[in-house]
DNA sequence: GAAGTATTGGACTGTCAAGTCCACTTGGGG
DNA sequence: CCCCAAGTGGACTTGACAGTCCAATACTTC
């Protein structure tokens, strides 16, 4: 951890730094992205770098920690949301709608930096996980509040249908990267679901309204 | 593309660096391993990796086409018994059980390529791609076998089933990957077999055999 | 308005890795 | 045995990047 910054300004500025370097490394990755990128589009000298950062590694905990503010809130109204089927429905919409807005590109910037530095720098992995533990509540929030209102049998298991989920957008935003092609996540996203339908209280195999029939 | 080889000798040169590179990629991420750490390791010298390859960009691509075959490879007897409910199980079951050996650590290779040159090199990610569609396919194959035989009702969506499938084990290995615990992995693929348990002849929500309980 | 602290600028250095170059070896065919 | 192409070894060049240093400037506090 470099200085922690006392003066307005200097909160500013280290804000400034940590926005830069989020946008870099998302658009060019964590290696390639070096410091004089950063500090050109901040902007920032050199030395302001250092002085509010160890060395690279400590600016890349900021960046995930930005991160996964960053993920987290573009879906804070959509969390609110989760409690009810059609919310839920919703949410994944709105996931499927930011991919074709990009194009299937990009993935899940948690996953890219798990992957690019998470893995062989622990203090950075934490700090993603902590970013999908409560992205994975959220859900099981929002499961567990279908099952107080009896929108889902009180059988249902909320944990594992939350971890369920958030893998199946996981694992679809990846097909969804490596293919250009959101619909990779539409059918994801519809398997999870149609899983967490087979819990709607009164529902029968076979007359199940899964909420949308398979896009594609 | 660098010079293909004409003799058994340069075959076998060639082998050694790509099977060195994997390694080193796979250990260290594309960017950290170094022309230097591979020729290190096949061994080979700096001038073997030009005559072979273009250029850092060239070997990257050859490592994405063996970290296909290796992946792809190491599932294949499991990949002949998805044709039935019970092979389908045992295939989650070594996939979490190869997890739990590694200790959570690692992800997919697959996936860890597509975030760390993938998203940038067209060409090394449409490798990749083709890894996934192989991989879909396998299942997909399956999926089909077990309708053909009935043991999925005729109106099963195999293509559905297969991408959510697919999805399903990616993200689980994200989770895990990011949080160093297979049982990520376990709930999400257990998941998958839940969905795919819907279809099964004969099952009625209620007294529907998942084939396991939630394990975690 | 002076002293002290926070913040800033940018030149400088050392390291490391990609890619080049050329001389050398190996091995099979004439 | 000689030739020649394929294959090999490793020193060298070039550039980029992380990290250092020190002086300059803006605030704050009294």
């Amino acid at each position: 951890m470099g200085a922690a910054p006392t003066t307005e300004r200097g909160r500013s500025t280290r804000q400034r730094i940590v926005a830069a370097a989020r946008e870099v490394v998302a658009e060019k990755g964590a290696s390639a992205a070096s410091l004089d990128d950063v500090g050109a589009r901040a902007p920032a000298s050199r030395s302001q770098l250092y002085h509010y950062f160890d060395d690279k590694n400590d600016l890349l905990k900021a960046v995930a920690e930005a991160t996964n503010e960053m993920v987290l809130g573009e879906q804070q109204e959509l969390f609110a949301g989760l409690g009810t089927w059609e919310g839920l429905v919703r949410w994944t919409d709105a996931l499927v709608a930011i991919q074709e807005r990009h194009g299937g590109e990009g993935g899940c910037p948690i996953a890219n930096l798990l992957s690019q530095v998470g893995e062989h720098h622990d203090q950075i992995r934490v700090v993603l996980t902590s970013g999908y533990d409560r992205w994975e509540e959220h859900i099981r929030a929002g499961l567990t509040a279908m099952i107080a209102s009896g929108e889902l049998r009180p059988d249902t298991d909320a944990d594992w249908l939350a971890t369920s989920t958030l893998a199946s957008l996981q694992g679809g935003l990846v097909l969804t990267q490596a293919r250009r092609d959101p619909r990779s996540l539409r059918r994801a996203l519809d398997g999870a679901l149609a899983l967490v339908a087979t819990y709607r209280s009164g529902e029968r195999l076979g007359d199940t309204d899964r909420g949308r029939p398979p896009a594609v």
